[in-house]
DNA sequence: TTGTAGGCGTTATCAG
DNA sequence: CTGATAACGCCTACAA
């Protein structure tokens, strides 16, 4: 019913041969010729069709975004960064979210059609080996991002790094018993370990302190989860002055759980985060900032310019970490000086 | 390079109509027919492309999501709905954020084309006069949820009774003197007004208080947002002792502004939100509760029975709201009986 | 610089 | 029930 390339041809009375270069902008085609085609375009209010280009060319524009949905604010801002190496771009974005083990397989499973998508984005969920399979079958084109595989393009954050980030300024300020209330490496499975641990581990070994199993815990990815953890760990004999969180969720269950039972922040007990947001920064979380929308931004040019030349070499790529110091981490009550 | 329909003919010894049958679950084939072609696409690993058959069949299988960002926790519910309604149907989604103005005009532009999606859902950005023009000649299916344009099938939620039901709450608590701190009708157009103007002023009126315009205030959809208003609040000459807001980021904002500035909550002040999310929930906010993931689902099958049956009327229907009590309202400190 | 003829992988139609 | 065959709308040679 729409009108279709034939009737732009044969309405500015030239072939549909110079039709299309017009629309794609090869250069070939003689102004006034242009100036004819674009007149009827605008006369029959002609748009080509999606559907028969990606056809034609075997190319769809759409880039795949995999994410799990209870990544939360996470989700948005990556959303945002995404969008922003999309701008001024042919590509426009599909969804599919992952909130369980189940739709990771399945999702995996049936994306990676060339004809369906000309590449993906995985956001965190780490892919599965028969994806990782097939994208080198197909030469499909995937990107990871805050997920690191070898075999894959990744674009993501060092959790080393940024636990001895927050762990070290929890020393610089004073503290001696520090904890960590951490999240799984892979939200889908429960042996994959926490994220922060070597890092919070290596900083406090490196300063000299031993650190207590008790100290180490593994929480929902939720301020309930956070808050649960604070009362595990203000039950041990000897408690913590201050609590480094796996996730700014946490952190903030943490911060308001201790509120509630009476702890003042920071002075009864130290919190820092990890990421960062507007509402941690209404409240004032001291937190490891991480550059989620750059990091989105760089995935999906990383994405971008794999399928403008597709035979570069897979890299990881890391993006820096920073600190941010604002309300929830300051010296512990009594600066226990030990030595 | 991936095996087409013809090679999965030529496997299994049939012509391309019989497969095609098959793959699409007609039932006049013989079931050893069938048989012969189901084994011929396991061995050669056939997947038919979808962009073959969004051409061919002139149906892409892909709804857009038209949404703003902002919205954030808000968003991920309507994700989740969404989802939901798309769980076993073979529709996929494809996300379109909304950020400025400009978006807005430019997405509400190129959305639409028939072959590039099958439909359309319209997230609390009202549509451009041009896209509902469009749409109409096109016969186009949209679908707006958390926003009402009687021409456009819409889903939502009575702004009107929420405020009711929150301003209610707060005069049965005894309150007399409600402020309301509200947030735009339409987020790209100062001049739209409040969402919960009209049923914050009917209440009131209807409880024979009268409504100081000092009290009314439009904020920031966001925490800050509310703090700001609150300070405003606090600096009229009667502040009021209770306050409605027009959004959970805003309430959530305003109670953590009281506790800041040393008022208790409810104690001193009483907030009720409007919109309820788990950490709303974790904080104990009071609340009208939107049932959004609902309202998405509702949406999306209203699209997808329009796919289905392509001429039903244009009917907008509303979905109940609720209020959930929580620790953030109360009665006034002293409850002041007039009369 | 331009028109014409294939081809892309499915679906749909129509004989058989 | 099944096999040819014609669309579908665009892109890309190739020839002019």
């Amino acid at each position: 019913m729409p009108p279709t390339i034939n009737d732009v041809a044969r309405e500015a009375g030239v072939g549909i041969g110079t039709v299309s270069r017009v629309l794609n902008g090869n250069p070939l085609v003689k102004a006034a010729t242009r100036q004819k085609v674009l007149a009827a375009v605008e006369r029959l209010g002609y748009r080509p069709s999606p559907a028969a280009r990606a056809f034609g060319r075997r190319r769809t524009h759409i880039l795949e975004l995999l994410v799990p949905l209870f990544a939360g604010g996470f989700f948005l801002e990556i959303l945002r960064g995404v969008e922003a190496a999309l701008a001024n771009t042919p590509y426009t974005l599909l969804v599919r979210t992952i909130e369980s083990a189940d739709d990771r397989t399945r999702v995996f499973g049936d994306c990676c059609r060339r004809t369906s998508s000309d590449g993906v984005l995985v956001v965190w969920v780490p892919p599965t080996e028969q994806f990782i399979q097939r994208v080198a079958d197909e030469g499909f084109v995937p990107v990871l991002m805050n997920a690191v595989d070898r075999r894959l393009p990744s674009v993501a954050v060092n959790h080393d790094v940024a636990a001895e980030q927050a762990v070290s300024y929890c020393l610089a300020n004073g503290h001696r018993r520090i904890a960590l209330v951490d999240r799984l490496e892979d939200p889908f499975d429960p042996a994959s370990g926490g994220i922060c641990e070597r890092g919070y581990a290596e900083t406090l070994a490196a300063a000299g302190l031993s650190t207590s199993p008790e100290y180490r815990r593994l929480a929902d990815f939720s301020a309930p989860g956070g808050a649960a953890a604070l009362d595990a760990l203000l039950a041990v004999p000897e408690p913590p002055t201050a609590i480094v969180a796996g996730s700014e969720v946490q952190a903030l269950g943490i911060v308001e759980a201790a509120r509630v039972r009476g702890w003042r922040v920071p002075a009864d007990l130290s919190i820092v985060g990890y990421n960062d947001s507007e509402l941690a920064q209404f409240l004032g979380l001291t937190t490891v900032q991480v550059p989620v929308r750059e990091m989105a931004r760089q995935a999906t040019q990383v994405l971008l310019n794999a399928l403008a030349q597709p035979d570069s070499e897979p890299k990881v790529s890391y993006l820096p970490t920073e600190l941010v110091v604002r309300q929830t981490c300051g010296p512990p009550r009594t600066a226990e000086v030990k030595r």
